[in-house]
RNA sequence: GUGGGUGUAGCUCAGUUGGUCAGAGCGCCAGGUUGUGGCCCUGGAGGCCGAGGGUUCGAAGCCCUUCACUCACCCCA
């Protein structure tokens, strides 16, 4: 049998009122937030990721889809989406018409991992950037308006994790610290961390291995190691999170695993999501801009995984049932001007269903209460002869009425606003 | 890349030590009113028991191989 690809799913139509619901929500609040949607390629060089995301991280060393295509460019299906935000930006130099740019985006993305649960191989994020700006309350703006959106969709209760990573100035002396400490506790690391030392010290930070976490909770901490700029920032970031109640706490465990952050990083966990918990995760970083060719921009960005909201949203969103119609021919000679009513009633937007298969009344009515319609209208041939026509509610505590052709139209429009309403 | 689990009807699953074991519930279709849904009753359609090979008089059940799905490690959304 002919299989989707491993990791990638369809999303069927039971279960796309979900995401309609997540997305319209996201984008109504990006709006608010003065942010405007972007909608960049799949498709772009490899090297822009390799810089963009880091050469040495996992996403780039054993994860991204590559191939040369027939004209020899080395491409990539996107690992991510700020990398390709990034570009564009330099690309048609947003920044020269507004220094500040605030742009989101709804989309694909693939990485070849092993699919589990909450993970695949394309998966869709929503993603925010603000470029632009350096002040600590854009962090914090930023973390309020995912605030927002996680109480909008049903999930106040996940936490959000904040911390700091320290910029250019104060990192790498936090590394060497880091370094140091590790080192002297060598024999009581996982193998994994033994790797890391060298190459990715704050990776030992967020192990799982309970005795590789013993050894990271008497770690140096990075707020002891931060200069006075970055602590600044970092205390800027806070103050204004408590002004705007998003409740959030500093974790210094928080490191992400892109190379491009800088300063403040945080992340959305939630329980029950199995092992992959993190429903959004982002940071500053405030050098990306520059080093993929663009001028010295500050910049702040985070991004969350549709398919994890869905799995936490699944039962506790409720989708407004639908308002629709069902015109029920009593034999074929009614169909036609069935088919004309429904075109009217459609010409409305009124969700109208109409059965064409010449299935018996019953049958119709069966399928009508199925498919959640509101509202049955019966074309016989002795209403018909008198002119007028049956409607007649599929739902309790509403009354059938005998209402004439010429109005049914209306009559029906008003009593599905009447429904919408109630 | 490394481990564990699972593959029987559209879906969720039963199938005792290999011998009416090819089933149930839900869903679907139809009938129970010459033109009236939901509840209920009755009937029907639908499966080479993931695939290939082996053992056996006999395999959904045992052995081998393979594929797929799934969870976990790693990493991340």
């Amino acid at each position: 049998m002919l299989q989707a690809i491993k990791g990638m799913n369809d999303i069927l139509p039971g279960e796309v009122a979900l995401w309609q619901t997540i997305e319209e929500t996201a984008r109504a609040i990006c709006e608010a937030y003065g942010y405007q949607e972007i909608r960049t390629p799949v498709l772009e060089k490899t090297e822009l990721f390799a810089r963009g995301v880091g050469e040495s991280t996992d996403i780039v060393e054993k994860e991204m889809y590559s191939f040369v295509d027939r004209g020899g460019d080395n491409l990539s299906l996107r690992p991510e989406g700020t990398a390709g935000v990034v570009r564009a930006l330099i690309e048609h130099k947003m920044h020269a018409a507004d220094p500040e740019v605030r742009v989101y985006y709804i989309g694909p993305m693939y990485r070849r991992e092993r699919p589990q649960k909450g993970r695949y191989r394309q998966f869709h994020q929503i993603g925010v950037e603000a470029f632009g700006i350096a002040a600590p309350e854009v962090d914090a703006e930023l973390m309020a308006m995912l605030y927002q959106f996680l109480r909008e969709i049903g999930l106040p209760d996940v936490v959000l994790d904040v911390n700091t990573l320290g910029d250019q100035s104060d990192r790498p002396r936090y590394l060497e610290a880091l370094r140091a400490h590790f080192e002297q506790h060598r024999s009581e690391l996982c193998e994994d961390c033994l790797r890391r030392i060298e190459r990715a010290p704050l990776r030992l930070l967020d192990c799982k291995s309970e005795r590789c976490h013993a050894v990271a909770l008497a770690a140096p901490l990075v707020l002891d190691h931060l200069g006075p700029a970055s602590r600044e920032h970092f205390d800027g970031v806070r103050r204004a999170l408590d002004r705007l109640q998003v409740p959030h706490r500093v974790n210094p465990r928080v490191v992400r695993g892109l190379d491009y952050y800088t300063r403040t990083v945080f992340e959305a966990v939630s329980t029950g999501l199995g092992s992959q918990n993190a429903i959004c995760g982002g940071g500053r970083y405030d050098n990306l801009v520059e080093q993929l060719g663009g001028p010295a921009l500050p910049a702040i960005g985070y991004a969350q995984g549709i398919e994890r909201l869905v799995m936490l949203v699944a039962d506790k969103l409720a989708l407004r049932a639908p308002t629709a119609v069902a015109l029920v021919p009593v034999a074929s000679e009614q169909r036609a001007q069935a088919l004309e009513i429904a075109a009217l009633l459609r010409g409305r937007r009124i969700r109208c269903i109409l059965d064409l298969a010449g299935r018996s009344v019953k049958a119709q009515l069966r399928r009508a209460n199925r498919a959640n319609a509101a509202f049955a209208v019966v074309l016989g041939e002795e209403e018909i002869r008198r002119g007028q026509v049956e409607i007649k509610p599929l739902v309790e505590g509403e009354s059938a009425e005998q209402v004439a052709i010429a109005s049914l139209v209306d009559r029906l429009t008003a009593r599905c606003a009447e429904r919408a309403a109630g």
